[in-house]
DNA sequence: TATGCCGGGCA
DNA sequence: TGCCCGGCATA
């Protein structure tokens, strides 16, 4: 699943992402997976000029992230920040839901310009509203990295969340994961109740951090934000549109999915995802937490929130677990066997491999005192020798630690009475032999 | 299949 | 306790 998850993702996002020639769009996934890759040196690749903007933001910080290409917005005054924002705000929301809702004057000029829109974006917008839940989200989608993206996807919703609806919106689906991500951080349970509604198709989801609420239309969640959440303010009218995001089916079902994978994900995952592809961003975190290989054995603790991802990553758990379990079980068998002293593995009780070991200390060492010329003068006595050491062997052997190892030891390569003498001269053969005992006077 | 032995039974 | 053998594991 999840590989399908991300190759499918990336593959229907060309559609998407050729849409919007916007680089926008097609940075918001990216640069969460890129992030993570490389969390700080790596520029990203120059490919989508904005895309990569989100990069740096992420590590420089939010108001900072502006930067990659061009520094100078860190130096704007808050104004005109909010101005850029907004005007990014616009263009995204325009691009991504519906030309109609505002009309984005001029924006779109800025939004295309890669450098611009993502600063303006994220710098102001965000920390309203999910400064905190943006980290956590990180968390969860595969290492804390994720979260900063998660940030990014913040603003990622105006593209992202997009719902794969019909037209135009199309290549917001892509940012839809992102908003997936946080929702299911913040608001698990919003996006649950959402999940059904969203079924439809196009509805749209208030992203106030408290707030889950979801409409089926786009005045309706405006007004819902502008009232509850903006109050009544001239930039409340405009950047209603970042606080909610449109959610197709689509979306919504991708961003259910990918959830639960992005707990596990922590350290290991980012590498996953990177691998996978730039697109994945959060889908990618969904992927891999299906892939759940690697993840996080140890770390993972916490799977954030989510009490109930991490369970499932068994997958990766499992195999990180496995390592655990396989030194325990190593561990026990060794207890339970080794206990006395040779190493010899446990599974020695079968076979081979414990002849060694074992022989040595046990039986073998006693035989080899009684020196074979004995053996040759009697028969007799030998026989009792044999028992007595046979019983001193096993009492020795069973008392001390190791009662089970009763392995046989693996036969000797010794040639032995039988094969030495044969059958025809059986009298020659010690009494062991004889008896259908360890050979006493060749033994191994 | 032959060999080596353990485990068990019998006297 | 001595002797023998069934049966298993291994080569
Ligand atoms: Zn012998």
């Amino acid at each position: 699943m999840a590989a399908m998850g991300p190759e499918d993702r990336t593959g229907t996002r060309p559609d998407r992402m050729a849409a919007p020639p916007l680089g926008q769009k097609a940075c918001t996934p990216t640069p969460p997976s890129t992030s993570h890759s490389s969390s700080t040196p790596d520029t990203p690749r120059e490919g989508p000029g904005p895309c990569w903007t989100n990069l740096p933001l992420q590590i420089l910080g939010p108001t900072m992230h502006l930067c990659t290409g061009e520094a100078a917005f860190s130096f704007r005054s808050p104004e005109s920040v909010e101005m850029d924002e907004i005007m990014a705000a616009m263009v995204l929301t325009s691009l991504s839901c519906s030309p109609g809702l505002q009309s984005p004057p001029q924006t779109d000029p800025g939004l295309q310009s890669p450098p611009q829109k993502d600063p303006g974006l994220q710098s102001p917008p965000q920390t309203d509203p999910e400064p905190a839940p943006s980290s956590s989200a990180d968390m969860e989608c595969g290492g804390g990295e994720l979260s900063d993206s998660g940030s990014s996807g913040y603003w990622s919703w105006d593209h992202g969340n997009v719902s794969p609806s019909p037209s135009p919106s199309i290549t917001e689906a892509d940012g839809s994961p992102d908003e997936g991500l946080q929702m299911d951080l913040d608001q698990g349970e919003e996006l649950n109740a959402k999940k059904p509604k969203s079924s439809f198709r196009g509805v749209y989801k208030c992203l106030w951090p408290s707030c889950g609420k979801v409409l089926t239309s786009s005045v309706g969640i405006k007004r819902h934000i502008r009232l509850l959440h903006l109050g009544s303010s001239d930039q409340s009218l405009r950047e209603e549109d970042f606080y909610y995001t449109r959610i197709c089916c689509d979306a919504v079902d991708s961003a259910s999915a990918p959830a639960p994978a992005p707990p596990p994900s922590q350290s290991r995952p980012q590498a996953l995802v990177q691998s996978s592809a730039p697109h994945l961003s959060w889908s990618s975190c969904g992927s891999p937490s299906g892939s759940g290989l690697q993840i996080p054995p140890t770390h993972r603790s916490r799977s954030n929130s989510s009490s109930g991802p991490g369970p499932s990553r068994p997958g990766p758990l499992s195999q990180s677990a496995p390592g655990s379990f396989w030194q325990i079980h190593s561990e026990h068998l060794y207890q339970a066997c080794s206990p006395v002293q040779v190493p010899v593995p446990v599974p020695v009780g079968s076979r081979s491999p414990s002849v060694h070991g074992w022989s040595v200390s046990t039986s073998v060492s006693c035989h080899s005192n009684p020196p074979v010329t004995k053996a040759r003068f009697r028969s007799v006595s030998v026989g009792e020798q044999w028992l007595q050491q046979n019983r001193l062997t096993t009492v020795n052997a069973a008392s001390p630690t190791r009662n089970h190892c009763s392995y046989r030891k693996a036969r000797g390569e010794a040639k032995k009475c039988r094969k030495v003498y044969g059958l025809e001269q059986k009298d020659q053969w010690c009494t062991a032999c004889r008896w259908k005992k360890a050979c006493q006077r060749f033994p191994d």
